[in-house]
DNA sequence: TTCAATTACCTTGTATACAAGCTAATGTTG
DNA sequence: CAACATTAGCTTGTATACAAGGTAATTGAA
């Protein structure tokens, strides 16, 4: 006779050490999830397409549940638009979403910028060398995508020399809503060879030692968008979507 | 006999204005999430602690989708370690997320504090000196959880008033580690009434329109946190975990 | 022809069932 | 008594079924 097992006790235990073996298998919604995510930062969806999950299960092999929980995240990020009962869309652009990423983002960046200044040594100079050699190479070869990975590794360097890495994660949150305007207006030629220009004066002043004078090039770099919003709105208008920006709401 | 239908084309067309009704009903998912975070921030569920899924879904009175779900978007913000077949367990504290985290804020609550003052009125400044009013009768009263409600729409307001809402979003995700760790030093007497003094002289540079003094002062408030970051470390070690942030990796 | 009511189909939200795998208590052996 | 092998029970990941409700094509009447 098998005598009744006593209950385990709940696992309230802290795991001293939970983190050794992060899974190495990657779970299907995260593939998804960078799917997506890259497909609609680049606007291979645009803003608008609708969504859907059985759809989308069925394209990528798998039940509802992966597809959801990538759907989710993509929420939260404000990239697409859940309605119950209706679908799922790829969010339109939101004037003033991109304008408040573009404020984030240059904050954020001229704290990791100043970081990498006072972290700065030979090593990572040569390793912010080697990425500006590659920017050159893609803007002389007019590879707009190949340039604008390098554009992300050269940016996401300085988190990393500075020794804020998740800042680099927070800058790319903000950033994917600035991209998406961005591949709108990338395409004008000349525009990746003064991209490669402005991030080399900003290495050459780090490599002075000047903080101050990286920040504001850096800050001058990423201000460099603003100009003709309206433009585009007119090109492009079901990319966008109106919003209550200067609606006051005394 | 019936006619077949024509099946519907896909919903491709993009809906001109989806977002006119925002579903009224919350999401069961949304429920749990604030609820957990809540928890979790305000160290009611102390780091490490195990969170079952099946467990919480029972004690909600829901299915575990909705919960799956909450804890999902708990894990994306590094509140939670999801470790599969495992457990889902509270994180410990990163001091070196804190670190990051307290960099992140002081540079976005920068430009939300600059924004604010460029966009002051006696309108706002009287929502503020109610603001700081009730915060300082929470402080007079000892109740530090009214007074940390306060503090939170205090610094929210600067956001709102310069019209980058979705920064405080950002400030808030950040905020959390911080809050995390802050609990465990509030308590300390007499350090409420500080607060409202510093908070009390950011709006007085603001009114007299000195956004450099205003964004300094605020800074030099949210720098507050750091000293004695060991000595808690040794008085609660579970609540932490070690990082490489001081290893070289060269 | 025009316009309103109907309704088939599709959408997301939720509940439930099963699969893979880790953990810790138990059983076994020296 | 100590150390190792076994295994029950729990965990999360995924698949599937059902429910509530919105959309647009169809249908019918004026």
């Amino acid at each position: 006779m098998k005598k009744p097992r006593k209950p385990r006790a709940p696992n309230t235990a802290p795991p001293v050490l939970a983190e050794r073996r992060p899974r190495p298998r990657q779970k299907n919604s995260e593939i998804i999830y960078a799917d997506l995510r890259a497909a609609i930062s680049g606007l291979d969806l645009p803003p608008g397409t609708a969504l859907s999950e059985q759809d989308l299960a069925q394209r990528y092999g798998v039940s509802r549940t992966p597809v959801r929980e990538a759907i989710l995240r993509l929420s939260e990020e404000g990239l697409v638009d859940v309605v119950p009962q209706s679908g799922t869309f790829v969010s339109r652009i939101r004037l003033s979403l991109v304008r408040e990423a573009m404020m984030a983002r240059r904050a954020l960046e001229a704290a990791t910028v100043r970081a990498a200044t006072a972290q700065a040594n030979p090593h990572y100079f040569a390793q912010l060398e080697i990425n500006l050699a590659e920017q050159q190479r893609h803007a002389d070869a007019g590879d707009i995508k190949a340039f604008h990975h390098a554009d992300e590794a050269f940016h996401a360097a300085f988190a990393q020399i500075g020794r804020y890495p998740s800042l680099w994660a927070l800058i790319q949150q903000v950033k994917v809503h600035i991209d998406r305007y961005r591949w709108l207006t990338l395409p004008q030629q000349g525009r990746m060879l003064l991209v490669v220009q402005e991030h080399g004066a900003i290495v050459a002043a780090m490599s002075r030692g000047d903080a101050d004078t990286a920040v504001a090039l850096m800050d001058e770099h990423l201000s460099k968008l603003k100009p003709d919003m309206e433009a585009f709105r007119t090109l492009w208008p079901h990319y966008f979507i109106e919003d209550l920006d200067e609606a006051d709401l005394s």
